[in-house]
RNA sequence: GGUCUCGUGGCCGAGUGGCUAGGCAGUGGUCUGCAAAACCAUCUACAGCGGUUCGAAUCCGCUCGAGACCUCCA
């Protein structure tokens, strides 16, 4: 399938062909967490969005390098120039190091993105790991006259970027209009910053600073942005395909990242920008101010005020790509409830998918499916639409399984291989198995299951209902539910 | 205050000039000893008011409402 790909890019706020750089290798550059707490709702939605587009770029090409950091320094508190560094404070919090805080929630993330089957990226690198590149790149800003030092900390000066560049093309601002803005607002008015849209490349540390490096400029640390422009460089090149991220770095984080890339290179940094939208809970902005964020470990166990019950880890995907990435989702316990019964609905069919046998005809257009899939995936990574198109899928399966619909040996392959194409392997969902079915004996339960089941048909043949209903109902409190059909009784798990 | 985005049926959520989105819930049916599951059928929409057009949920304007960024957040 070589379809092209549209991707709506940020940067021309329309959707485009994607051109690969090298169709060989794909660049792809995600924004990753800051370590100091857990993972939370909104960093499901980001990365579950970002491995949807990953997987689909893997299947569409033959490398995807994918470079995801982890931020464990630099990140501050109040803007980019203010205030504390978040892990240092949450260092202090726990009473530990701060590289211990950077280990703890780093294993977090990567443990309920496992959950969520989110593949790994190739590459996590951290800005504490890459110092030396860092005040590489400072170095040149200065001396390409990007950038200033006072007092030990180093400032980029967007005055004279914007120049010759346009700061402000990727979120659309002006920087006049800033400026504007900026003095109508009170700010620290003893800064060190020539302008208030300045931003900090590299800060000065004191004594009492918990993470700090030696420099040109004495002891200190990166600012926040710096990391991205360098890594992704680093890893991907001056000129990359794709960066991503969450709509909320556009800016100033993104902008930033550009302004350092094309200050020093001189030539385009990423091709495509894109940006996942947010998610709100009943309506409103999930935000630590407001009180209402929701961990990832928490949706798993339903252990939040705010939940109704725990919703699997699979649940929360299948609800994420229900929604298009660039949409808000909003949260809600009967949004979660609903996903969770169509999800379990489209995966019990697509169990079925080995049993299916094949016939002379075939009553339904395998390859018309498959189209409308790709065709889905191609606009702008259109999971809603692959996923109502997979719910026609499942109908067919079931009706297939009864005999109402036919597919040939050859359409039944391709059906099969579209299907779990598109399930397991673009959308990343799998079958869920609860502990104590996978923890059993499939072979003697399937053998002792057909036992109980040959004696419920028996007593219902003696018209013994009152037998067959309590087989029914002491299998149904075991979560195991009974399917009647007229080739005979199945049962099954619920998890 | 500035910049931008959005308002779709009971709930979630696609679509974006004329063609069924989909899921969950509801209703009727098939099947069943009865249920469940599955399948079939079906109801409830495009915030409001103007305008453009043969035709608008889709384009334009205004009003109302919500949200994002500008200050930490995926």
């Amino acid at each position: 399938m070589s379809t092209p790909i549209k991707l709506y890019n940020t940067l021309s706020r329309e959707k485009e062909v994607f051109k690969p750089i090298n169709p060989n290798s794909i660049g792809l550059y995600v924004c990753g967490p800051t370590v100091y707490g857990d993972a939370h709702l909104g960093h499901a939605k980001s990365y579950v969005s970002f491995d949807l587009i990953y997987r689909y770029l893997k299947h569409k090409f033959p490398q995807v390098k994918y470079v995801q950091n982890i931020t464990d320094v630099g990140h501050l508190t109040d803007d980019a120039d203010e205030g504390d560094d978040k892990i240092a404070k949450q260092s202090r919090l726990e009473k530990v190091d701060p590289m211990a805080v950077v280990e703890k929630y780093m294993y977090n993330y990567f443990r309920d993105m496992d959950a969520l089957n989110v593949l790994r990226p190739n590459i996590s690198p951290r800005p504490s790991g890459h110092i030396p590149e860092q005040i590489e790149a400072i170095e040149e800003l200065i001396k390409k006259g990007f950038a200033y030092e006072v007092n030990g900390s180093v400032y980029f000066d967007v005055t004279t970027y914007n120049k010759d560049h346009n700061y402000g093309k990727l979120s659309g601002r002006k920087v006049e209009e800033m400026m504007d803005g900026a003095a109508n607002r009170s700010l620290n008015a003893q800064s060190e910053k020539r302008t208030p849209l300045d931003f900090a490349l590299w800060k000065k540390a004191d004594e009492t600073h918990l993470m700090q490096w030696n420099s040109p400029w004495g002891m200190g640390y990166p600012g926040w942005h710096i990391e991205c422009t360098v890594m992704s460089q680093k890893y991907l090149g001056d000129n990359f395909d794709i960066h991503g991220g969450g709509l909320e770095n556009a800016f100033p984080h993104h902008e930033c990242e550009i302004a350092q890339a094309e200050a020093n290179k001189d030539k385009p940094f990423a091709n495509y920008w894109l940006h996942n939208n947010m998610v709100t809970i009943n309506g409103q902005k999930m935000g630590k101010s407001l009180g209402n964020g929701i961990f990832c470990h928490e949706l798993f166990s339903g252990d939040n005020f705010q939940l109704t019950q725990p919703y699997s880890p699979m649940t929360i995907r299948f609800f994420i790509l229900q929604s298009h990435y660039r949409s808000t989702l909003d949260f809600s316990n009967e949004a979660l409830a609903a996903a969770e019964k169509g999800m379990r609905r489209l995966m019990k069919a697509v169990g079925l998918l080995n049993d299916l046998k094949p016939s002379n005809a075939s009553t339904l257009n395998v390859k018309e499916l498959e189209e409308k899939l790709y065709a889905a995936m191609d606009d702008d990574f259109n999971s809603p639409i692959a996923i109502a198109h997979l719910f026609d899928a499942a109908k067919w399966i079931n009706l297939l399984k009864e005999g109402k619909e036919q597919l040939t040996a050859a359409d039944l392959e391709q059906f099969k291989k579209v299907v779990h194409l598109f399930v397991f392997d673009i959308l990343g969902l799998k079958q869920e198995v609860s502990a104590e079915v996978e923890g059993g004996n499939n072979a003697l339960t399937n053998a002792l299951m057909d036992l109980v089941l040959e004696f419920r048909a028996s007593a219902k043949e003696n018209k013994n209902y009152a037998m067959a209903d309590q087989i029914r109902d002491r299998l149904k409190a075991l979560n195991i539910q009974i399917k009647d059909g007229k080739e005979g009784a199945q049962w099954e798990y619920e998890n």
